[in-house]
DNA sequence: TACCAATAGTTAGTGTGACAAATATATAAA
DNA sequence: TTTATATATTTGTCACACTAACTATTGGTA
């Protein structure tokens, strides 16, 4: 009977995400932020990580190669990032931030930080270290490598 | 200080309902259950709510129309949707499973509530109410209807 | 040196998500 | 009745997720 209810939390779990990622994609439009809410997470580690590989990246931001591909396809043609070649090996590119991403980094980040605030209204930190946790448990249980 | 956590959630949340989603999709294909996660969800509630117009089944599902019209026509090329005129509005359908729907759905049912318990284990019953609870404060805080 | 497996990245195909716009039909107002 | 507005669904476009297949390169090994 309890099994039931465990399908019906993980629809709420994708439901939630969908909304959180259409909330902020929402709110970057609004900001004429030019680019899009997974576009962001790739710049942000980008800025925090100078000179990644795509699969070094990849694996930082949990998207896979062809995925990450082509997200870095879209901010070379804007010009925030730019594959620079590798000097030992020629199967690889260091990942650039150009000067134009920097800038849109620090532009960008104090105004996300505040959207992002807005799903928190009304929970504790207490509530955050729980839904942390169960996320966390649940991403382990089904293979996901643990938090370090 | 806090704000910087508050974009890891919506990270960890983010790549949480794709692992739960992608866990679920390798079970199906492993299964050779010949529908995706989506469409599961589609015909489940189609299983449950008979003649349902397509406007009523998207907000069921949370999808908007675009996306489930496309479901619905792959549901139909595989034989297990049927959509069926209404008889008063001629804009709307009815969509109807079909007896080989009705037989997948019959099928598959035990096997998909086992796949999505897995993603529970090491976790209580408290912890699935306390989820719940925050899943909801969030989809509330960014604009979705509440739970009824 | 020649072969071979592993690795870095890309391309193509399918499904889904969001959004805008279009079509057809229904309903209400003038 | 005519007009206006609202509703149900579809179509088109772009972005992202996942798979499979492909190219190029590297590094180990016979």
């Amino acid at each position: 009977m309890t099994q039931e209810l465990f399908a019906r939390y993980s629809f709420l779990l994708d439901r939630t995400a969908r909304k959180v990622k259409q909330y902020a994609q929402h709110q970057f439009k609004a900001g004429e932020f030019d680019v899009t809410v997974d576009q962001w997470l790739v710049l942000k580690n980008l800025s925090e990580n100078e000179l990644l590989s795509q699969t070094e990246l990849a694996n930082l931001v949990f998207k896979d190669h062809p995925t990450l591909t082509r997200i870095i396809d879209l901010l070379c043609k804007k010009g925030y990032v730019e594959r620079v070649p590798h000097p030992q090996d020629r199967r690889s590119f260091q990942l650039h931030l150009t000067d134009s991403g920097l800038e849109k980094v620090s532009e960008l980040k104090p105004k996300i930080l505040e959207i992002r605030e807005k799903a928190w209204e009304n929970l504790t930190p207490k509530d955050f270290e729980e839904f942390k946790r169960i996320l966390d448990t649940i991403y382990q249980n089904l293979g996901g490598p643990s938090e370090e």
